[in-house]
Formats: C-alpha cells, structure tokens, sequence
DNA sequence: TAGATTGTTAATCGATTAACAATC
DNA sequence: TAGATTGTTAATCGATTAACAATC
C-alpha cells in the first residue's frame, strides 16, 4: 500500500531545505542555487537538485531558484502551508518546555490542548494551556479531528497513551520517551531521544 | 581522514539496539535473537546480525544472544561503559527540561555545567545546579576536559556559542537550536529540530 | 539427533554522484 | 553572446536482503 513513490529519505530532507530556504529569507536574500544551498546544508548540489527534481522544476538555469518561491513550494509539498493543530500529552518539565516553545507557530504547527494523567497537574496552567485529564482526550481528538500528537510522557506510560491516541484517530506522533512503540499501520511515528543522538557520537570521541 | 571502517549508518543503530536490549533486561529476559529484536524495532533480523558482525561475534548459533553480554559489548563499542560529562548551555524551559532530565546518567552522561548568557539567569538554581556565566566556559571546559556539549539556546545565539565550544576543545555538540551550523572537520554534531520531524510526518497525512 | 539461529556471502535494491545538454 | 546553473541521465557507490553452511 504505497501512499508515495517519493524515497522517504528525501522527503525527509525537505523539511531541512525549508528552514534554510526560511532562514536565507529573513537574511534579505532573494536567489539562490543549488549549490550555496548545499554549502550551507553540508549536502551536494547534485543532491538538492535531484530531490527537488522530484516534485517538479522550481529553478531557472543559469539563475538559480526563487528563495521565496522555492519556500512556498516546499511548504506546499510537506502541507505546512496550512496551521495543524496538534494536542501534547504529558506536562513535566519537558512537556512544559515543549508548550511554552514559540517555534512551532511559524512552522505549521500549533498545540491546542495539553493533557497529564496526573490529578494534581490537572487544571493548572502552562502559559495559556490548562492541562487536561488524559480521559477527555479521545473525545476531544475526534470532535476536533486532530491528526498529530507530541508524546513528552514517561516511557513506562508511553505504549498506553499511545495506544489511546491511535484509537482517536491521530495520525502522526512524535515521540520524546526512549521506547520503540507498537502502532499500526497507516499511522506515522518519530522518534527524539537525545541520548541516542550522544551515544552515536561517543563512538567517534577518542 | 578515516576514523572508523564502520558505516556510519550502522553506528547510529548501535545506540538502539542497545536501548531495547536494556528493556529486554529491565523485563527479565536472559536470551534474545535477533528475530526477536528485530521484531521489537521494526528492522530486519539480516539487518541486526550484519550490523552487529562489523564489531565482532557475540551470538551463539541455534540459542542467540545473551542480553546482559550483548548490552555489555555495545556499551563499550559506543564508549558508554563510562560516564561523560557534559555541559549544557542554555538554561530557558528547555534547558531546564534538559537539566532536570533523569535519564541520562544511566546511559553513560552526567550534566556537570549549566550555562548562560542572560545575566538576569546567572546564580539562579536549576536544581542542584548553579547557572553560571559563559564568560567562564572556555576556561572551564578546558581545565575539565570535557568533551562533550549540549546546546539550548536560541538560534541567534547558536553559531557564536558553538564557536566557543570548538575553541574549548568540545568534540561533539548536541543541538537543539533549529540551525545548520558550522563546526570544523572532526567535530561532531547531532540536530534535535522536533518542526523537521512533524514537517517529515504531514507529507504522509492526507 | 533435530531444531534453531548465528555469521557471512552473494545478490538485490536503492541512493548518491558525476557529467552534460538545455537554456536562462 | 558568454557564463552560469538547472534538470536529468547514466555510472558509481553503498546498504539491505536472501540464503545457507556452520554449529550450538
């Protein structure tokens, strides 16, 4: 059942030219190339422009692209081009910083509720957000028809509100716990472990 | 300039397998395969024994891997049979989560160092730790020879720090600033940028 | 022994790079 | 025009998978 022919490594690198492009942008810059781009990215311009190649043909030859154009057209791709509200479960230190975050907004991302299992974090405030019971969340995630969920619970109840959140109809989670998830098909899934990130480079730290 | 033979590819998979086989213990299982945790990752069991056959042999035919040995030989691959001691910079919500996280010091890290810039922060408590001046991290992190950093800070302020870590003698930079830095050959970094993960999962979301 | 699983080889698959015609 | 850069093709490179002898 494939929903694209697109490789998935190279969706994964769009999202990457897109906060360079962003960036290039507010520096008051208005063309680009494939190659300035890669400089910047540490990545070929072979390969920029075949991943762009991909989706169509952005650039002018002997120019270069559009910063601007070239943005709007990735943020079409990826379908940021649109706000997605998304609901984080979990409201700890990490689940406090993830709320109080003012980098979402621009991105295409905006969180609308925030939920805890724990009794005594119910009804407090982060910021805006009053924290809300995990059991009114199912309901809320399909009366609202939220796709995207950001998991920042512990790894001992990481599976469960998983499990909770498949079943509301969410689409795609990102996961801040250190655990491997069960989820079925058809749903999205990434994963931050900072820990992992740090192991991976102590192997090359003499 | 080659360090290692190892793909890197296979590097960054160590830290996983060594993940689940810390779970798989926790559970109080003895042997696994590596259909088994295969299975529990989501990855080939060809995949597994392949990677795990760039370092050495640690299975036995017909029985598998024992767990406890088989976490014991990745740790010491990755260099995580010790404790590192690490520096954050940046001491907002996020450094704060970061900071008060319990789950590094079991997996090979100690926080010892927290910094910032914004004198108004300085002095303050994030737990057991002071906030300290930055004007003060080059000196220190040389004197200590540490070697490995955490970076928090705004994206404005990502590049000027990372100079300052490089000049310390930092070998390997964690990154959460949502910014394509430039470090010198034989540093190394990894990216936590949670907009490029959700931007990778809306491309699938109809 | 019979069954199971490793470690490894060879084949397959997929991603990256180099090169260049097209053309702005 | 001359110079520059795209989009694309073909070649190269690297990663994954299938298969199986070895052996516990």
């Amino acid at each position: 059942m494939v929903r694209s022919n697109i490789p998935n490594i190279v969706v994964g690198r769009i999202p990457l030219y897109l906060r360079e492009l962003t960036e290039m942008a507010a520096e008051g810059k208005v063309i680009t190339s494939s190659q300035e781009l890669g400089q910047r990215l540490g990545i070929s311009s072979a390969q920029i422009r075949k991943d762009l190649s991909q989706f169509g043909e952005f650039g002018k030859q002997g120019t270069g692209y559009n910063i601007t154009f070239l943005a709007e057209q990735l943020r079409r791709i990826l379908k940021v081009d649109r706000l997605w509200s998304v609901v984080l479960v979990g409201a700890g230190d990490l689940g406090h910083a993830v709320a109080n975050y003012g980098g979402f907004i621009d991105r295409g991302f905006r969180i609308t509720r925030v939920y805890d299992i724990d009794p005594s974090k119910i009804g407090q405030k982060i910021g805006t957000f009053t924290i809300q019971d995990v059991a009114a969340m199912v309901d809320d995630i399909q009366k609202e028809r939220i796709k995207i969920a950001m998991l920042a619970v512990p790894a001992s109840d990481a599976q469960s509100v998983t499990d909770m959140l498949v079943e509301a109809g969410i689409q795609a989670i990102l996961c801040y716990a250190p655990v491997s998830l069960k989820i079925p098909d058809g749903v999205k899934i990434q994963y931050i472990d900072p820990v992992l990130r740090l192991q991976h480079m102590t192997f090359y730290v003499p």
